[in-house]
DNA sequence: ATTAAACTACCTACTAGTAGGAAGATACAA
DNA sequence: TTGTATCTTCCTACTAGTAGGTAGTTTAAT
């Protein structure tokens, strides 16, 4: 075996949040996909709200360490900000992961339980900081001019992500990603 | 009688989509909210998809009117997209309608009855034709200095508002609104 | 022998939706 | 003006199906 149950219920249950957020799926959804009984889903992840909270967690968890290796791997932060709009990108296009978890949760997260909802915020707050120190490094080495502080560029930019996200799959145009954040980090160059 | 059951009912709908989406809210929600029988809401309302199909229907309709309105009474092209951020920025602050029912629908499209998707895909539509009409007049008037092309440009803005609203409640921060999003018309002007 | 992981079978609560009737208002003809 | 028919709105009472979750058992590997 390559992949635990657990994995794969996590996998599913991720698409399936992806797809139509937390009120969107059920145990039997995922007991469908994985080919298990709804009652051995619940042996590895006894509620829903635990599920997901691992599901949240191991999401930014692996987000974290992106940017992370991102910081590290990528050359210059002009790279390192099109290398993460880039990935985004692939994962519209191609539909392997057409919107951002925690971008789904946030909609409703005055209905998730507190612990979900603590995990989603938290994510906003890193994507924020990993933002507004590649933007930072940008304007010491000259590459970014911004109208604004490093924070609210970061929160602008995003904005800018989700919000193109959102478009891209209301007006079921995965492109429409990459023509509208393309701009705004070209508006950022010195 | 000021507001009719159907209103009243609509009403809550708006109100239950807006916190938690399609999936979010029950019969027997706006049964207790509305004071009245889930029978009785079925009188009015068959089924719950077409319960959401008038009250987006009727969204889309005040917006497009009260869009409407706005180019017609506002002055100028600055203050109209101005007035347009000021009645979201409001709308969030004093929480009566802290996110656009047809950006929580876009979220889940994909699960959503087609005729729904239809009407909250034209509502995207809508907004940025809207937008890119107030752009158009900015850049003749000499107002608004475009570093891409209308069409682009209101796609960029549309998606700062989505995007905004997102963060400010991912965060809790309702004035995060007004600080993401006002930098943006700033850029724009000439 | 233990333990993890799966199963069958079940529970309660809730889902959207239906059937049929009561109360009241409106319309209208005798 | 009364009787009656109709329409609207709401009700009680119900259905079939699904939700998340539990109890107890089998299977199989350690």
């Amino acid at each position: 075996m390559e992949q635990t149950t657990s994995e794969k219920i996590l996998d599913i249950a991720q698409s399936l949040v992806v797809a139509g957020g937390y009120n969107g799926f059920s145990y039997a959804d995922i007991s469908d996909a994985v080919g298990i009984r709804k009652a051995s889903i619940h042996h590895h992840f006894p509620t829903k709200a635990e599920l997901v909270q691992v599901l949240v967690d191991r999401y930014t968890q692996r987000a974290e360490s992106g940017l992370k290796s991102l910081r590290e791997h990528v050359p210059g932060p002009v790279e390192q900000l099109q290398a993460y709009l880039n990935y985004w990108q692939k994962c519209i296009l191609d539909a392997s992961e057409p919107f951002c978890v925690c971008a789904m949760l946030a909609a409703e997260i005055q209905m998730l339980p507190e612990p979900v909802a603590a995990h989603v915020r938290r994510h906003f707050e890193n994507l924020a900081a990993w933002l507004t120190s590649v933007l930072k490094a940008g304007v010491e080495q000259k590459l970014f001019r911004l109208a604004r502080s490093p924070e609210e560029e970061a929160q602008i930019l995003m904005a800018s992500v989700h919000g193109a996200m959102l478009s891209a799959r209301a007006l079921g145009d995965p492109n429409l990603f990459a023509a509208i954040v393309g701009p705004q980090i070209a508006k950022l160059r010195a």
